[in-house]
DNA sequence: TAGTCCCACTAACCTAGGTAATAGCGCCCC
DNA sequence: GGGGCGCTATTACCTAGGTTAGTGGGACTA
């Protein structure tokens, strides 16, 4: 195995999780394993791409967890976006020119880069296997809305919830999580960052969702008591992910 | 004119926008004229699509403004866009299965339709323009992103004059703005759904604004009096907008 | 085995923005 | 030409969450 293991573990688990909106063919799967041109590893804190940098590849995650984040003049950072195994963290960066923000690695992180060439090569020759790449940055669009709609309008404790239904379904999609927990590796402050809350108030809302007996959070594990509860108390609903299959 | 009127317009100004990101050679632009079908109009306070339903065209914005929301269970509403002349409302519809929101007319409407066999036609043959199509619904949830920031992280001021700046931009790229003003038909009410705050605050904020004079907002229209001063309230860098002309 | 981080947690106090209720004003429509 | 009606504006009061300034514990380090 070796140098070839991360590139499995990325590649099957991106092969899984658009399988589940949509049948993947061999050639496309084929495809994208030789889009793939080698993987890169980063320490927790590592940036693995700048804010306003031109990347000439993209990056799918093969281990570790990382976050897309803004920083505001004032210091203030938000946190737009967290990815984990089979995210391709940039592929919008194969579109855009410049990227708008930072990504930052929460963990050590493993990644394989596919070059920009290669994308574009994949878009000339495979309409399908674009479509749902597409999809794939469509679902993170999709995502994007619910944290506004959860940010503007809800509380910290449903936003806190639906944050924790969502990274559970998607650990789960993609085999990382079991049937009532997910590794959730970040601290406090991350997670406030993500929010839009102080690291205190998340540290206050945690221990209401503890007091209700809902979930637990220990050692970079979510340990969800009480699923019903937690959705809703999220208001989640999981339709926004899309896990549907059908011919897209 | 008649019927072909609402299709020139909504297409070309597609076009111009496209066009500021890359060129769109002629046959790409005679594809997206004949993918269209027709117009339809809408009143204010219409739905064009509502939240779960199964599109089987999207629509491409002639006149007017729509605003795509969520509705909370406690009748809370959050808008996560606004769309304008040009914009390709729910392009996103093609490819994701049930829309995860609604979609309203601000004003009265016209849109363009565009099946989704039209559009799955053009990435069969067009991969040029099905990846400038691609690059639109990113630059949609670029905006997402920023709205993402400025609703987390700073307060109802910056925020308010953030999403002044970036109509400003946007009805610029198609040609409805002037030197110093741009039409923003839509009530505070609405605008507070949009930033995540009360209509009282929004109207209280108003005033802020127009006490600093860095714009007045009167008769469905803005006027910028102090361009700099707007865009350093509210951290605003157009970056984000990737109005870059390159190969893509 | 003491020293130093980093992180979870706590407590006291503070403020941006929410809520409720109401007034005024233009506009449309009989 | 008067009566709704939708929108802006205003006031008084309230609260979710922010801020500051800690304590304590676990893990690595010397």
């Amino acid at each position: 195995m070796g140098i070839s293991e991360p590139f499995d573990a990325a590649i099957e688990a991106l092969i899984r999780r658009l399988s589940l909106r949509d049948h993947l063919p061999e050639d496309e799967r084929n495809a994208l394993r030789s889009a793939a041109v080698r993987s890169r590893n980063f320490a927790a804190g590592d940036d693995l791409v700048v804010q306003n940098s031109k990347p000439s590849v993209s990056m799918l995650i093969a281990s570790g967890m990382v976050a897309r984040y803004n920083i505001i003049d004032d210091g203030a950072r938000q946190i737009t976006a967290f990815h984990i195994l089979g995210d391709f963290v940039d592929l919008h960066g194969f579109l855009l020119s410049r990227l708008d923000h930072s990504i930052s690695a929460l963990t050590e992180v493993t990644v394989v880069e596919f070059p920009h060439e290669a994308l574009e090569h994949i878009t000339e020759q495979y309409p399908h296997l674009t479509r749902m790449l597409w999809l794939s940055t469509l679902l993170d669009a999709a995502i994007h809305r619910q944290w506004l709609v959860a940010i503007g309008r809800t509380s910290a404790m449903s936003r806190l919830a639906h944050l924790f239904c969502e990274q559970f379904v998607r650990a789960g999609l993609v085999g990382l999580a079991t049937q009532d927990s997910f590794p959730f590796p970040i601290t406090q402050a991350q997670l406030a960052d993500a929010l839009g809350i102080s690291p205190v108030h998340v540290n206050r809302t945690l221990q209401e969702l503890r007091a209700r007996a809902v979930l637990e959070w220990h050692g970079g594990i979510v340990s969800i008591l009480d699923w019903p509860g937690v959705q809703s108390i999220g208001k989640f609903d999981e339709a926004f992910l899309d896990i549907e299959h059908r011919r897209r």
